[in-house]
DNA sequence: ACCTGAACACCGTTCAAGT
DNA sequence: ACCTGAACACCGTTCAAGT
């Protein structure tokens, strides 16, 4: 992009799909999903509103640059670890704290099945997968459990904070009262859900995360030796 | 619209919560999710677009109340078997199909995280988990695990038939052409993408996601007899 | 090639007014 | 108590017209 130089271009800097996608991202973490509109990004950059469509095509592909914008940080600022294990958490954790920090990543990256952003995540912990010896028909369903697990998980966590914040409260405060709503609960109706309720008490979101992890691990460790009657060799769906 | 009636009651059948999600259950199957709108809903039902509001708070309540109705079909409909396996993955291939028929679930459940027809699955499955012997401070970790899983594949499954649909294409074949793209990417950089392109032949959709149940489970057999060193005894998240 | 901004075809939600 | 429907404050997207 046409950096500030004499030659008096019509604006400091040219409008770029980069700085669309990093506008839109400051839209997004200041206001949430909704809080990204044409308009006020045409505000922010200084443009009108249909300026943005020679650079790209529509909501969708912002919300999905976006994204993927994120994750290639993400994933860059991973180290690779020493075991395929040690890997797969280091990107679990990543992706966690990303979307803490940008609460529509986790919403995003579900609608962006197919595509890029969804793609080098299922290389790269696909890599960690085969590194683990998991046999080859059941490399797909792996690499499902683990993500949907780390988006799922990572994404609800996130909203959690945004919920609390939009409720003026801390994250703690905030998980406690629901916490305790689920404890009044009629027992007779819920007995799993009041009885786990009782159990949140000073909790550690990204630990609780990692055990979860772990336990994905853990079955990938027995089940990887051998393939069980009801796994078939065929079988994968082209998506993530 | 006023049927013919001779009893000039306003309608045949008073507008009521009800009629309003069923209504609104059939606009979502039929045009997904953006074809739920106030408008279409009056319509369909031969009122006023305001109407509405006098039975249902907003659109997310309406939304989640639909998902909620779908829900508790379900779960009404899965036997339960006679072991915690076989009940989970009963309740996992009901939700898979239930997401098959209606496209609009799987969304609609992960925006629904603390609200009622989570909880309503949070609870059956937790029950599960529970009688599989999983000790209490694994147990939120593992039905989450289980929870993501489900929603995630199982919504995405149901993305891709649409999606297919949309394209004018048998699901098969759509698969097939995603695939095929995979296939054509450069190995050096997606050495894993492309590699399990290359197992998308024939695939079975349900006999895959039963797979990464199964995963789940072995990963639960494994881990529910000690507790590793990385989980901590405390610590849930406060919604699912 | 790139940008402008008015215009189009929608939205969810509210609210005075009706019955 | 329940319903009406016009009105308000928005949207994404398009497109003739400009430079």
């Amino acid at each position: 992009m046409p950096k500030p130089s004499r030659t008096p271009s019509r604006r400091e800097d040219a409008l770029s799909r980069d700085r669309i996608i990093d506008a839109a991202i400051h839209l997004l973490d200041a206001g949430g999903e909704h809080a990204l509109t044409f308009r006020a990004l045409a505000q922010t950059l200084g443009t009108g509103a249909g300026a943005i469509y020679w650079h790209i095509a529509d909501k969708s592909d912002l919300l999905t640059a976006a994204c993927d914008a994120v994750v290639v940080r993400t994933l860059d600022e991973c180290a690779r670890e020493a075991s395929p294990q040690a890997t797969i958490r280091a990107v679990a954790l990543g992706l966690f704290d990303a979307m803490d920090a940008h609460a529509w990543v986790g919403s995003a990256l579900m609608r962006a099945a197919g595509r890029l952003p969804t793609m080098r995540l299922v290389e790269r912990i696909g890599q960690q997968v085969r590194a683990l010896g998991v046999a080859d028909d059941a490399q797909w369903a792996t690499v499902s459990a683990l993500l949907h697990y780390i988006v799922g998980v990572g994404g609800q966590n996130a909203a959690n904070a945004r919920h609390a914040q939009a409720h003026g409260l801390v994250r703690g405060d905030y998980l406690d009262s629901v916490a305790r709503a689920w404890e009044q609960l009629p027992a007779q109706e819920w007995p799993f859900v009041t009885s786990v309720a009782s159990q949140f008490a000073a909790h550690d979101d990204r630990a609780d995360f990692l055990a979860g992890i772990d336990l994905l691990l853990a079955g990938l460790e027995s089940g990887s030796r051998h393939t069980t009657s009801t796994r078939r060799p065929k079988a994968a769906r082209a998506d993530a």
